[in-house]
Formats: C-alpha cells, structure tokens, sequence
DNA sequence: GTCTATAGATGGATAGAC
DNA sequence: GTCTATCCATCTATAGAC
C-alpha cells in the first residue's frame, strides 16, 4: 500500500513544524534576541546547524511566525467588516474569534508580535500588516460609537483596550482553571463590550447576534 | 556662592540617571537583549565602557529600574488595600493612580517588565514583587465579587485585564491626542470599572469616592 | 568621570562528511 | 536531513591612560 497522505517531503516538513513550535514558545517567554538558536534546536532535538537546512536565518524563523499569524488575522478582520452586522456584534465576532484562534494555534503566539519585534526595522513589512489590524479595530469602534451603541470614547484608547486583551489571552490562558477555558473567548468579548456598551444590558443580544459572525470569523 | 542644591556627587548622578532613562526607553521598544550597551551609552552622550564607572554590569541597570517601579507600587497598592473605602472605590483609585504614575515617570516602564525580563531566572527577586502586586489586584478583585458590586467574573481574568491595561498605559498615551493626556488615569480605571460594576450606572459615584483614595495613593 | 584599546565570551552562520 | 568542527561578527566587561 503506498502512502499518498503525506507528499514526498518526507519528515523535512515535520522538523520544519517542530522549529516554528518551539521557538514560538521560546520567544513568546524569553524574546527574540533573547532566545538563541541553540536552544531552539536543543527543544527540537536536532543540531545548531541543522536548523539552518529548513530556514535560511534566525529572522526567517520569526518571519514564518509573523506572516502565519498577521495575514490571516488582516483577512479575517478585513472579512468581518465587508460583511452585515451591528458595529457591537462585529466587535464582539472580533474579539471571541481571534482569541478562539490565539488558543487553537500550535505556536504561542501574539506575544512576539509585540515590543520588540515589530519595532525591529528589519521586520517592517509586517508592521504595515499590525497596523491595518488595529486601524481595522478602530473602524469598528467608531462605528459603534456613530450609532450610538457605544459610549463616547477615544477610538484609539479603546482599541488599545482590545489589543491588550487579545495579546494577555494565551498569558491568561494558562492562569485560569481548565474548566473555563472554552469560554475564554465569549469572557474576553464581554469583558470588552460591557465597557463599551452605552446599555450594557444589551451584552445577551449583541453575544446572541455575533454567534453566526464568529464562526464565520473562525472558519474564515 | 556655594551650590547647596547638588551634593558632593557633581554630574556623576547626573549621568547615571540619564542612563536610567535612556537604557529604559530603548528596553521597552527593542527589548532588553535586543538593546547593546553601546546603544544605551550613544544615546547618553559617553562611550560604552564609560557605563561601566556607574553599573557593575548591564544586568544591574535593569535591575535598577525594576527595583524603581516595582518597590513602590507593591508599597502603594498594600497601603490601598489597608486603608478604608470600599473595593470599587480602591480599585478605580488603584488603576487610576497607577497610570498616573507611569505617566508622570521619566523612565519608560512597564513593558521592560513584561515577557523576557520577569521571566529571565537571574531577575527572580522581582518576580516575586511583581506577584505580590497581582495578588493584591485580585483581593480587591474578590472582595468586591464578595460584597456584589462586581459582576461574579474569575479573579485571574479580570486581573489580566487590569495588568493589561496597565501594562498598555505608555503605548496608548502615544497614540492618543495631548489634550486628552490628564484624563487618561480617569479614563482607563473607568473603562475597567464598566466592564466589572454589575451596576455601571454607579460609576460616578464609585469616581468620586475614589478621588481622595487616588491623590493618597500617587502620594504614597 | 571619561576615554582608547582590547580581552573574553557568546551567538549566528558556513563547510563538508555521512 | 543531520552531524561535527569552526569561522567570524558582535557584545559585555576590563585595563590603564588622562
């Protein structure tokens, strides 16, 4: 019987994988420059040298990280807002789904995003990507706050309150009991939209609206 | 004249408060591995051995700056929490005084203090003021869960939120415009406070018996 | 208190065998 | 695809003059 599942790579691919998991973890704990590369290979269990067969770099390595999480975050954010929906559920599609999809990823990411990393020159094309999230964020803010559905507020106070929840989610994460953690993410939009809501009251209608947005948002 | 101001020191304290200053912004934005002690002394003004007459070693200026931060605010928030005034009132008055407090410092704190500095093995005399800062968080938390004028929220969460919106105090003051600057203290503990009173309709009053709790708490 | 020169250590990356 | 050996750049820290 001949393997067809798996493409002729063989176990290049895996390695490659194991490389990206591991030192996501380490920089999400120690930084980029703070995490060398030797200690990236000895959690992968190969060689120093051996991690520059699958990526050309150390920065490659970052990279890879950078582009998995941004380009289908923009994507799935830039998606929620061509679509229907009231500002509040979309932000509240926003907030459940991207923490959905910070704690369902292989890599810890979000944290590596921040600080250093994107201030690096080096990596700036994917500041460009950061900033199209946060000004997408921000979009929806002043929407709701056009409608009335949102209180007066700063749109960029507010979308830094966002943020700081979506970049504590997977620091959170591992605080909570482990009961609670399918609901991290409905518990991170309500905690932001009770903030935000002019009638707080209304968090069960806007949660109820924004179910079909974040499945959409997750699957996206 | 004789200058009684400035004590025997001359411009050494000068420069190693300088230093302070500049080593803390360029950890916050690159890092603290990310950042050489040859940029920390360029941006001084003195060559990089120069350093070495003011700190033993790299690892001491960060030190320093974690003992300036962490030191009195862990003093500040148990101070609050001995005091009298009910658990909303201390932790608008906690939050409120805290950003002021980043505000106003000339280091750029904070974010040093996140990720790789707290969890580097050699910094673990500051992990343990850092918890004892988060523990007392989550007292005021719990307490005021206890007494009903918090929604019923896990401690660990709502706790992230308010570290979050701490932690974010610098990177937001950036991004918003100066004529809003005195008010932000005001406005992140009263968009933490939305998210937790069960009644939000409250929060003025909360604001206002939180005051005189806030202008001790700065001064402590 | 600050400088120049440099030692000593570490980390990213390459060469070439298997 | 992984290894050992090693090069070379960079960084922290010291030595010693001024």
């Amino acid at each position: 019987m001949v393997s067809v599942g798996t493409p002729k790579e063989g176990s290049g691919a895996e390695t490659r994988e194991r490389i990206l998991v591991e030192a996501s973890r380490l920089f999400a704990v120690q930084g980029y420059h703070g995490t060398t590369t030797r200690e990236i290979a000895a959690e992968v269990g190969i060689s120093q040298p051996s991690l520059f067969f699958h990526f050309p770099t150390k920065k490659a390595i970052v990279e890879e990280l950078c582009r998995l999480d941004l380009i289908p975050a923009v994507s799935r954010i830039e998606g929620l807002l061509a679509g229907g929906g009231s500002p509040a559920a979309k932000l509240f599609a926003m907030i459940a789904g991207e923490v959905a999809c910070i704690l369902a990823s292989p890599y810890d990411l979000r944290a590596h995003l921040a600080y250093e990393v994107l201030n690096d020159p080096d990596l700036g094309t994917y500041r460009d990507l950061a900033h199209r999230f946060d000004e997408a964020t921000r979009d929806v803010i002043r929407a709701g706050c056009d409608t009335g559905e949102f209180i007066e507020v700063d749109p960029a106070i507010a979308q830094q309150l966002v943020i700081a929840v979506l970049l504590r989610a997977p620091v959170t994460d591992r605080h909570v009991q482990p009961n609670l953690k399918d609901l991290e993410p409905q518990m991170s939009a309500a905690l932001v939209l009770r903030s935000l809501l002019t009638d707080p009251g209304r968090l069960d209608d806007v949660a109820a609206e924004a179910a079909p947005l974040t499945r959409r948002y997750c699957a996206a």
